[in-house]
DNA sequence: CTGTGATGTATTTTT
DNA sequence: TACATCACAG
């Protein structure tokens, strides 16, 4: 069954009531899988259906579904168990040396474009060997080699990029008929929220295990597909009808979110773009208030009318803070309004973006814990080897890289073999690490609570002295340290587990634990992050040509019309109160840039529109 | 091996 | 601007 839901026509519930039901009906909790796209949606989900039936039902995004599957089933393809999950910085890292190694001098600017050209192609379930040798043909390097050398590389290390938690499962599936057919057996009922986001990797993972049984049940809207730059194929859900002759397609076009007037007024926007079919969304809950339009003069001035706006509204309509939301097309967007908000000492949250495990001193620490998890994880080691000095700089790890390729030994086990020929005092370095990972590996052995593993780390490694380098930072970082063992303690708690390898594993893959203290605050995100949920107060910030749409979406219509979607996504975010606030001057690196309007301001019917420009006086 | 100062280059969006 | 990388001297 498909079901074509327009915004704000209740898709997630749909997907929520289906299992409630089936659960009613008797089936087995352990029968049911349900996926969504992002993890805070699958929490959300996961949470309404615990409050309404009291079962757990494994829900779950695509990656982390694939990490799960694999941690079962990955040696039948030749890595090791407790592999390691590399973040799109590691994934970035491992090419830039792969480059090096293979000869090619880094030109820092082709590196991301090549790891975006193998990601595409991971997502597209083409392996090295599929590739054409003149494919990217204009690229300064032999595609074919380089993708080729990376995986390879990621195999000698034991890990895994994202792209591999799809990749890896489709070829462990295709290897093995028995592993397949065991996790067919496992879900009878398969259900997918926002199908038309759907790459072909997750479109084949999905028609896989459903197998033969043909029990699929899809959610989805091609007017909010935001996601082709990761894959995601709008086909697979227009072409629904076509793949499974005996589908039923129902269509939902009431809205039960939005005024009239923010529904329409999105409506006049998204019928801009051509590739597209007519639906006509309409809802029952009056005209409602027009959209608030504002042109600052810069981005300091935007952001301190959103924070007025946000005290003058949330007062006046007795709102809760975390009601509103403020959305921007780019993260680094963000540090104005905070700045803004925190001068009127309004409280807010930042939801996703560069997140928490991304900084630096987490990371280290969790290079360190890696290896008391895998032998093998290269990066991981060299990472947090020399932390703090120990005598063992770049030259000292590329020898080691080398020969521990050469005898074909995983990185720590070539380290305690002894036989290095390396000077006193880096071969007493060497000493010092791998006495810190032995005794985390005794204490994980032995048992010792998660927290107190994480604790013990940092107390080990004496990650102290890095921290005092720079006192700037200090109180910072020593703070999120004490964070992340809070954080630790608390999934022991909520897993009743301390192992260290899927804490570990659910960190890479971001999976939220919930919030402990819901606090009343703001919520700021990206477009992206905001699809899914919905507030009663929503503005949208930033409606700049070059910005919303971004400039790099100008070179194609397919582009353009993707950026009109994403606007679209915000605006139906809105249930009440909308507003759109652009700047005329915006600082970027560094330098002011005069900016104009955005083109889809003049797309949305200016009847639904109102200028706050003159308001003041 | 390590610390420094110079240099250059980047801002989409997420799992 | 702000961060990462590089070259070079100690």
């Amino acid at each position: 069954m498909l079901v074509l839901a327009g915004a704000g026509s209740g898709k997630t519930r749909v997907v929520t009531y289906r299992i409630v039901h089936l659960l009613e009906q008797g089936i087995s909790a352990t029968k049911i899988l349900a996926l969504t796209f992002t993890n805070k949606a699958a929490n959300e989900m996961r949470h309404r259906i615990k409050k309404m039936s009291n079962h757990h039902v494994f829900i779950s995004t695509f990656h982390a579904l694939g990490a799960h599957i694999l941690r079962e089933s990955i040696e039948s393809i030749g890595y090791q168990n407790g592999f390691t999950i590399y973040d799109e910085h590691d994934s970035l890292h491992l090419l830039k040396t792969s480059l090096s190694q293979m000869g090619y001098k880094d030109d820092k600017r082709k590196v991301k474009l090549l790891r975006s050209a193998i990601s595409n192609a991971k997502n597209d379930l083409l392996s090295p060997h599929d590739i054409d040798r003149d494919y990217c043909a204009d690229a300064p390097y032999a595609f074919k080699e380089v993708f080729a050398y990376y995986q390879e590389k990621l195999k000698e290390y034991n890990a895994v990029d994202f792209d591999d938690l799809l990749y890896l499962t489709v070829k462990l599936f295709q290897q093995s008929q028995e592993i397949l057919c065991s996790y067919q057996e496992r879900w009878s009922f398969i259900l997918i929220d926002e199908y038309q986001d759907m790459n072909s990797a997750q479109y084949r993972i999905a028609k896989l295990l459903v197998g033969e049984r043909n029990n699929l049940f899809v959610v989805g809207d091609p007017d909010q597909a935001i996601y082709s730059w990761r894959g995601g194929n709008i086909n697979n859900i227009l072409e629904f009808a076509k793949e499974h002759q005996n589908a039923r397609i129902i269509t939902l076009e009431q809205n039960y979110r939005s005024t009239s007037n923010i529904l329409e007024a999105a409506n006049g926007l998204i019928r801009h773009n051509k590739a597209r079919n007519e639906k006509k969304l309409w809802s029952k809950l009056g005209r409602g208030e027009k959209i608030g339009l504002f042109i600052a003069y810069n981005e300091q001035k935007e952001a301190q009318f959103i924070a007025e706006k946000l005290l003058h509204k949330t007062r006046e309509q007795g709102l809760l803070l975390r009601e509103c939301a403020i959305f921007y097309r780019m993260n680094s967007q963000s540090r104005a309004l905070e700045e803004a908000l925190l001068h009127y000492q309004i409280p807010y949250v930042i939801v996703g973006g560069l997140s928490f495990y991304q900084r630096k001193e987490i990371k280290d620490v969790l290079a360190l814990l890696r290896m008391v998890v895998s032998d093998a994880d290269f990066l991981s080691f060299a990472r947090m080897v020399n932390l703090p000095r120990r005598g063992i700089g770049n030259i000292t790890i590329k020898r080691l890289r080398d020969r521990a390729k050469e005898l074909q030994l995983p990185i720590l086990t070539l380290c305690r073999s002894g036989d290095l020929h390396l000077s006193q005092r880096v071969e007493n370095g060497l000493r010092d690490y791998l006495k810190i990972i032995d005794s985390l590996k005794e204490a994980t052995r032995n048992g010792m609570p998660l927290e107190r593993i994480v604790q013990e780390a940092v107390a080990l490694s004496g990650y102290e002295k890095v921290l005092q380098e720079d006192p700037e930072s200090y109180e910072d970082r020593k703070r999120n340290l004490g964070e992340l063992i809070n954080k630790a303690a608390e999934w022991r708690e909520e897993r009743r587990s301390s192992s260290l390898a899927h804490f570990l594993e659910e960190l890479s893959l971001n999976v939220n634990l919930e919030d402990s203290i819901p606090q009343d605050a703001v919520q700021l995100m990206t477009l992206h992050t905001g699809k899914g949920l919905e507030f009663t107060l929503a503005f949208i910030v930033g409606m700049e040509e070059d910005l919303v749409p971004h400039v790099n979406a100008q070179e194609s219509i397919e582009r353009l019309e993707e950026e009109r979607r994403l606007c679209y996504v915000g605006m139906t975010r809105a249930k009440k109160f909308l507003y759109l606030t652009a700047s005329s001057n915006r600082l970027m690196w560094g330098a002011s840039q005069i900016m104009s309007p955005s083109s889809f301001l003049q797309e949305i019917p200016s009847s639904h529109l109102i200028s706050l420009n003159d308001a003041r006086a």
